[in-house]
DNA sequence: AGAATGAAATGAACATCGTTCAATAAATAT
DNA sequence: ATATTTATTGAACGATGTTCATTTCATTCT
């Protein structure tokens, strides 16, 4: 049983991704292992280290895929050049996408990779071309071009969102929240954008 | 063999939870094994279970440690009754406990039970208990008593402040942001504050 | 056509892991 | 001294990720 050619290289590939999507979103990623994942595509356990040098990188190549849908999601928002609602609209849209895909947002944020294994640098440029788009609802208050100052806003922005988003996730906000994390993220949002604009502001 | 009473139950489990706590301040909680632990304290895998529930007991039973010690170290802190001297002093306490015990930190909070476990109810309870002594921070601006509105800000600036910090411990944020955890946390608290004060302020 | 070559696919094997539980031996009660 | 209780064990079970000698097919060469 050997050499059945029934699939390429790439055909495999896609094959293979295709079905560990499927099942981190049905079952999360703990769901998510080789003799599973081998039944799931009709090859072995073995098959699966010719075309990746481990689990690690299927889950890599999941989450690429994940981040290309939420480029996507972020590009396709408008910017109508006054911050307030241009920030919410893109929280919305963050929080829209995390609500529908909540177990490909977890093997996104949630999963840490084994042991000497990093996150390849074009799966970092991936997440850098998100904040790109999201630096667009500062170009009012910072100008069009990237400033330390823009970085900084939009990276605390988003980290901070991060933060509630992944406590609620893991249980612990809902026991010391009594809010939602929608609610608290967009408090986050009026409240953060408020400070901004005090401290950028001709007086200070 | 069997039977030796070289330790109580109560003593058995403080050996253990030290045992667990040293593990995982050298090694991280991958280094955290039944078998490993049973070496550690000179029993076997099987005695574990005697005293725990499972290895999810035990990791609760360090976390619950640790807290004990975040909270007392955040109740050393005098509040002067000025929010942003207050807040300044309530971070950098937070991120240098965290600077100082960094793998304890993440068994804290970047670790998730295992399919089927929660969080026991005291557990939470001390978490709870950290946010009522950085809500005091909030005093001079909500007035002693907590309101709706001061729960909600201490509990979006310190969700926050975690998303900076786990963001920077999982690696995303170094590739992705040009300053240090700390600059971008003090950022946050400044311009959080600021636009708290800005929302609060009689003009609105 | 037939033999040689090379590559794709396998699946048993290895070293782990958490957890269980019948067996055992020591402490205690009778 | 005997019986009872109970703490402790460690082998066993079913998983896990990963490896790699072996097998088998498709291709190429003669």
């Amino acid at each position: 049983m050997a050499r059945r050619s029934d699939h390429s290289r790439d055909q495999l590939f896609e094959l293979m991704v295709a079905a560990a999507q499927e099942i981190i979103t049905e079952e999360g990623i703990e769901g998510l292992t080789a003799r599973r994942l081998a039944a799931a595509v009709g090859y072995s356990p073995g098959s699966i280290y010719n075309v990746f040098r481990n689990l690690d990188g299927l889950i890599v190549a999941v989450n690429s895929r994940t981040l290309d849908r939420l480029v996507e999601a972020f590009s396709a928002i408008p910017m109508t050049g006054t911050p307030e609602p241009d920030l919410a609209a893109l929280l919305d849209c963050y929080l829209a996408f995390e609500e529908q895909n909540p177990k490909l947002w977890s093997a996104l944020f949630d999963y840490d990779l084994r042991e000497g294994e990093d996150w390849p640098d074009w799966y970092l440029a991936k997440i850098g071309q998100l904040f790109a788009m999201a630096e667009r609802v500062f170009v009012p208050i910072y100008g069009p071009q990237p400033t330390r100052q823009s970085r900084i806003a939009i990276q605390t922005f988003w980290a901070g969102l991060h933060g509630i988003t992944s406590l609620a996730r893991s249980g612990t906000l809902k026991t010391v929240a009594s809010e939602t994390p929608t609610t608290l993220a967009r408090h986050l949002a009026r409240t953060y954008l408020a400070g901004l604009l005090a401290s950028a502001s001709p007086e200070q």
